[in-house]
DNA sequence: ATGACTGCCTCTGGCAGA
């Protein structure tokens, strides 16, 4: 079975590409984010039609979240990251599907630093780390995904210079990704790409995709019971050149059975 | 180089993104 992540970025402009995407690369599980529309407006037709049923949680202008699978209707979880009752923010759906727990994430993106953002951006994945104890601690085969908004190591970005000062790759950001790992999660792409290099993201400014000047901000982590199935994973990375793409690119695992 | 581009919901310019 084949698990995908997809920042979209803005699900009305993104339609045509994603449709597209989907039908290309049948992925059985397609968690995306930054659908950037409230609840009323997803497109749940258009995806039906292709054969997938979905679960969201939207938010007007900004954020958003969604979870579609092959041939059946995700059973939801938890509906946005536990911990903070204040946070009305939608960054988080985690679902099961095909006896796979899955979780969707939009993790903060943490600029301008210092201030209140990078703040919002170590507590939640503080809170985040907390919920995948809690799933860990069930035992169940899961996967963890979504655009993290981290660059966990200097041979994920094309120039760590460039991007010294950014919020996603802090020593604070690094380290609070380092601890989900030191607790048991497989980051699939760096295990499978120890020598880096493979980016999922392009910024649209300055040539940026033109020139490959990219860099690993969307992750799949998993769960001891997945890390024994994973066979391969992957960036779709050609979806990223064509005419009104994301700038990020589709990001899949494959897991056995 | 206070740059660059794109999407959203319109206070069609300001904000957010990364």
């Amino acid at each position: 079975m084949k698990i995908a992540s997809f920042n979209i970025n803005g699900i009305k402009a993104r339609l045509p590409r994603l449709l597209e995407w989907l039908a290309e690369e049948r992925p059985t599980v397609a968690c995306l984010q930054e659908i950037k529309t409230q609840d009323e407006g997803f497109p749940a037709a258009e995806f039906e039609a292709l054969g997938y049923r979905a679960i969201w949680h939207g938010q007007k202008s900004f954020n958003g979240v969604a979870i579609l699978a092959d041939g059946a209707l995700p059973v939801e979880i938890q509906r946005g990251l536990p911990g903070d009752p204040a946070d009305e923010q939608s960054r988080y759906l985690e679902a099961e599907v095909r006896g796979v727990r899955i979780a969707c994430i939009y993790l903060p993106n943490g600029n301008p630093l210092p201030g209140p953002k990078f703040d919002y951006k170590l507590a939640w994945m503080e809170r985040l780390r907390a919920r995948m104890a809690a799933i860990r601690a069930e035992e169940v085969p899961a996967v963890v995904l979504g655009d993290y908004n981290v660059i966990p190591r200097d041979c994920d970005v094309w120039s760590p210079p460039a991007m010294a000062a950014d919020a996603l790759m802090q020593p604070e950001s690094r380290d609070a990704y380092a601890r989900l790992l030191n607790d048991g999660w497989t980051d699939a792409l760096a295990t499978h790409n120890p020598q880096g290099g493979v980016w999922t993201y392009w910024d649209y400014q300055a040539g940026a995709w033109q020139r490959d000047h990219g860099f690993r901000i969307d992750h799949a982590l998993l769960s001891p019971e997945c890390a024994d199935r994973l066979v391969a994973c992957g960036v779709d990375k050609a979806h990223r050149g064509r005419d009104k793409a994301s700038d990020h690119a589709p990001v899949w695992v494959e897991l056995r059975g």
